[in-house]
DNA sequence: CGCAACTAGTTCACGGATATACTAAAAACG
DNA sequence: CGTTTTTAGTATATCCGTGAACTAGTTGCG
């Protein structure tokens, strides 16, 4: 194994980009700094970067110019498919925290897309619904993003599509080998 | 295409979680909706998801315990791996804004971790480097959350972790049709 | 040359997300 | 039942990242 100590100069192309660079990480990686698990580093690497790009094309072109927020279309978006819902089931579908949800339903409701009634039976718990205006803007919204995401998608094949979010549904979920970190 | 007006009640499982939500998505958005691209959706959802649980797991359990962001992670991999890079340049291997890098910058050469030196030839831009221990952090660091990508990959065999990448590479990278939002 | 256009980096105001600590309601349990 | 523990949600402080406006250096071109 190599020390670590100096940096050693090498021919980096200055033509580096964002996914270039994965690549010269990967032979410094090997070449350079022995023995890691660099294919593990290339896949996450990978993974990361996809979902950075199309996450920021789709809120820049289709959420932020309607003035909402990454954040927000999700948490609408979770609403809107999974019912009214109770505040703690809005983060864990999101994906967010708890505070992060309250957050966001604040803005959603003063923006009146979003309504929070106070559960009949659970008076700890808060029920999180659509208004009407918020239905149909959602409606709208996903409509666009939707064919932006097909635009995306269709590069891929529909049977490369399937074996993408298969080997996703599988990295995620037999992992129960080791604790993961959630949120909350 | 149904309209979007009543919130059709619909046998909503209460154990749904994050996982599952997709599946709920996909199975609402076809038989209600009508008509969406909804394999489109089920890919980049769950490239998102994945994408999110992988990263929030490293960060919390790698970075945050040692003080750093997963950000500053990325500034300093970078930086370690192309060697001495200009600020413009970090930007584009991390895929921040400038604005990101210049703050991180200033945050990172305060706690001794990096140097910025002004360039000779370009009286504007800064070369970004590490200063010796900043160098052995890093490789201590990428050790340590080496380790757990491994762990976190390992559930896929090998020639999946490679199809998984060549997919990811395909998504991104053929994607010249349409104009796709970038940072700066 | 000299002015315009561009480029690199920084600063600033803002929104968003987190962790932490808190309030209040419900469940558990003797 | 009453006390303890758990759970739902919110307020606060803080950090991070963004876009936009700004400064300053460089390049292009008449």
């Amino acid at each position: 194994m190599t020390d670590d100590a100096a940096p050693v100069p090498v021919e980096v192309p200055d033509s580096l980009d964002f996914w270039s660079f994965i690549e010269l990480a990967n032979r410094r990686l090997s070449t350079e700094y022995g023995s890691t698990h660099e294919l593990a580093t290339q896949v996450l690497l990978t993974l990361n970067r996809a979902s950075n790009v199309v996450t920021y094309d789709l809120e820049s072109s289709i959420h932020r110019p309607r003035g909402l927020s990454w954040s927000g279309f999700r948490l609408m978006f979770v609403t809107w498919l999974a019912g009214p819902v109770e505040s703690k089931t809005a983060a864990k579908l999101t994906g967010m925290s708890r505070a992060a949800v309250s957050n966001l339903t604040k803005t959603l409701v003063s923006g009146g897309l979003m309504e929070r009634t106070p559960d009949e039976r659970d008076g700890r718990s808060v029920q999180l619904s659509l208004t009407e205006r918020g239905r149909s803007e959602i409606g709208e919204i996903y409509r666009e993003q939707n064919e932006r995401e097909h635009a995306w998608a269709s590069v891929l094949t529909e049977p490369e599509q399937r074996i993408l979010v298969m080997l996703l549904d599988k990295l995620i979920t037999n992992r129960s080998q080791f604790d993961v970190r959630g949120r909350n």
